[in-house]
DNA sequence: TTAGATAGTGTAAAAAATACACTAAGAGTT
DNA sequence: AACTCTTAGTGTATTTTTTACACTATCTAA
């Protein structure tokens, strides 16, 4: 019974190793007033006491990663049907003070006009804050951030993942200005908006910015047609590359 | 004492999810024969008998992620200094029949002579087998697999990690083979030739190919001082993009 | 009517990617 | 020594993509 032996042994091991928890945190990005912004809790934990947090939870032992997300996702912003990919784990022994927990990151992207609407932000202390004001960090969360982040910039370059943090309407000029905010760094005005229209994905709506003190500019939407066709792996969520 | 409560509560939540166990499963490629191989055991856990699976094991509880592919690399290879990157992480409910268990992806990078040299392979049981032969696999390990390919790919064409791969001394057209076996399709010569020259990162060693019924081609080498200069973050392991 | 502010538009140059076919060098054979 | 077989090695022209760059248009408000 060789077999068996080896199997208890396996349980055993495994039942020694299975005293850590999983956890996972989500980056909730959200473009707004012209800037990237990240959704934060004010951790409540020591030694972090009063540092911004990122969203997270312990995983159930009846969902997946992806379920835990989409879960803490909807339990801190209200929001269904949000666009989320998995970042990477994070490990360390120390990272939380309770003990061992590894942690799954994920980024989400969500249309911050559509999540004010439901005054989630106030009813869970959640706060929007600036990428750049976010230096110091609870737990690991600055490293995950920094993850995070540099992941959106290379999905925003390769996919047109913008659609997923715009109000429905949108200009030309608030779209560049989302890739600046993003990638942090100015864009040539003539050739971005070359390369956009070279994707096809965006449509006129016909109408005008409003109250503005200036010129206004016209209003696109994504062409949900020609978005079926040639992003539908974007539909699907979480999303993997 | 709201926050002692507080506090409380947490721990009662955490202990009640410490009943996880998480491991650490690696993706091992390898370039030999001009082919992109993986190393593989057969499975000797129901229902997975005689599949193939991939390289793993428990975290331990005094070892964070990096450290533990790291040490199984080196117990099941015997080889220190193994390029690593994490991929991603698996937590689908069922993926294990012992019980919940997450497990986090790496793939590394190793190069066969080297490997080869210390007779590991038949000391562990371990198997190089061709990624075209591994239909299916133990566990999700397939899936992992897929995953951790598919970025090889993209890391491939991004960065000069083919030398990670390859022996100390090659021929362009061992490496141009290297990169069709790993993207599965086949490249313009004087085209790649180009690109790798543009690169500057190999230098000739001055000698030829031996033995070999056929005009012999020149023999080159990574340029150790370029590397350091262009590319010091490939030395950095485990590798972050 | 004018001033102020931002929207919107095209072209030329440089760089990168692609397509493509012949000669060169060695081993093995007669 | 000549010939055959096999793979190594090389350059140019075309297309596509990226970059750099400056002026006119439209709206509000005074």
């Amino acid at each position: 019974m060789e077999k068996a032996e080896n199997i208890n042994l396996h349980i055993r091991e495994i039942e020694d190793h299975f005293k850590a928890a999983i956890s996972v945190d989500c980056v909730i990005f959200g473009y707004d007033e012209s800037e990237l912004k990240v959704l934060t809790l004010d951790c409540n934990m020591d030694p972090y006491l009063e540092l911004p947090s990122l969203l997270g939870d312990l995983v159930k032992n009846d969902e997946n990663l992806d379920e835990a997300a989409t879960r803490i996702l909807y339990e801190r912003t209200g929001i269904t049907d949000v666009f989320l990919e998995q970042v990477k784990a994070f490990g360390e022994l120390d990272r939380h003070p309770m003990g061992r927990v590894v942690t799954i990151a994920y980024y989400a992207l969500i249309k911050v006009d559509e999540y004010g609407q439901n005054g989630m932000e106030s009813k869970h202390n959640a706060k929007w804050r600036t990428i750049g004001s976010l230096e110091e960090m609870a737990f690991d969360h600055k490293k995950i951030l920094n993850s995070s982040l540099h992941l959106l910039r290379k999905r925003l370059i390769e996919y047109p993942l913008w659609m997923k943090l715009l109000p429905e309407h949108f200009s030309l000029p608030e779209l560049q200005n989302l890739f600046e905010a993003v990638l942090a760094k100015p864009l040539d005005k003539r050739n971005f908006r070359k390369k956009i229209s070279k994707l096809g994905i965006i449509k006129e709506v016909g109408k005008k910015q409003e109250d503005v003190p200036h010129r206004p500019a016209k209003l696109y939407a994504v062409n949900e047609k020609k978005l079926r066709e040639d992003y539908s792996f974007l539909l699907k969520n979480p999303f993997v590359s």
